[in-house]
DNA sequence: GTCTATATATGGATAGAC
DNA sequence: GTCTATCCATATATAGAC
């Protein structure tokens, strides 16, 4: 109790997240190379000096950014299925899930997915690539299970996840596109309930079809 | 015959689409800012100066990257339907070229998607957005006119759009991803004929199972 | 912890010689 | 057309005062 109290309080931990939280929005806009530390102070409403006393780096920055979100991310997958159902329940129950995490953590997944597209820093590259791989194993173990029992057809498990990954993240990651698809006019209407759930909706019955045999 | 002789032994010419190339495969894998002219000189074996001796500035020479693409692009599209054929025939036909077009300008695709999905430079976006906008009307006009003539069900087209640009999107823009997914050790590999096959059988197979009524 | 001032590097662009 | 040298703006990072 006294630690959380002492957490919440200490005015470090405050600016830290409020640093970190921009740092996010910014570099989902515009990329680690388009944002400088200049906007990024004068946007958190925080001192230049402030980056490097607390992060030491604008890499450092980068990659705090990017583990913080990680714990929570992890967290989803750690989570148990339901108990019982069979592979259909479980399929439209993990993308109900994933979309839910792409759509409230898409700041995030925009940069996850820039930076594994592109060739700028190997080591993050490499790190990012093996928690996605991750992603794909909980849906690809889903997919060879439900062949294995006879509730799917024999498909190809990776064109498969790439058939719910790929729709997915162009809805999270193509705002302007999506505007027009949505027929909406501001990009906070296009993460409404309303097409969160007509993309779940979407998901689901695109697989059905594909996947029943 | 002059004329063609004259253009390309115009040494300004092969240089200029020298600087283009090497352009176009920089910024594909690094983005706009990731891109120094210093740099690329270096890599086209040309001097820093004749970026500005030819395209003016940095944004020039990006914009040049971006036109010059969209000549060939554009002629795609103004290719003409085969005659006759049913709306299964014209969508089994669009999908095929689509596919061969991504993935023949998979660094130019990776430029355009990913300057998209920024909020950078306003004027190219809101350009570049129009233009990816007709494309997604040649698969739109396609599914709507489908549904008319009965051959495919109700759906949404929007979301029928998706389901296509979407996993195709992954296929030419995350090599990491893609170089796991189709168990190849080399990203050229991954765009050999055989997967590229496999993604237009993929596509045509989803799309199939998608819309027939 | 916070700020100012500054060191240092890098990038875009161009003037001017050839 | 091509190159060198240089200007100028901007960037990261830090030293040192408070």
């Amino acid at each position: 109790m006294k630690k959380t109290i002492s957490i919440l309080n200490d005015p470090g931990f405050e600016k830290k997240d409020q640093i970190l939280d921009v740092a996010e929005a910014l570099f989902s806009k515009h990329g680690f190379d388009g944002v400088s530390i200049r906007s990024l102070a004068k946007q958190a409403n925080i001192n230049i000096a402030m980056v490097s006393y607390y992060f030491g780096s604008k890499e450092n920055l980068y990659i705090a950014v990017i583990e913080r979100k990680m714990v929570t991310i992890r967290q989803y997958l750690t989570e148990a299925f339901p108990n019982g159902g069979n592979a259909w329940d479980k399929l439209y129950y993990i993308i109900d899930r994933y979309v839910d995490r792409m759509v409230d953590n898409r700041s995030f997944m925009n940069i996850v997915f820039t930076e594994v597209a592109s060739e700028n820093r190997e080591h993050i590259v490499d790190f990012l690539s093996k928690r996605l791989a991750d992603n794909q194993e909980a849906f690809g173990g889903l997919i060879v299970e439900g062949i294995k029992s006879g509730h799917f057809r024999e498909v190809d498990p990776q064109l498969a996840i790439m058939s719910i990954i790929g729709p997915l993240k162009l809805y999270v990651s193509n705002p302007f596109m999506v505007k027009k698809m949505m027929n909406e006019n501001t990009i906070e209407g296009c993460y409404s309930s309303v097409h969160r759930d007509r993309m779940k909706a979407h998901l689901k019955d695109l697989m059905t079809r594909f996947l029943k045999p």
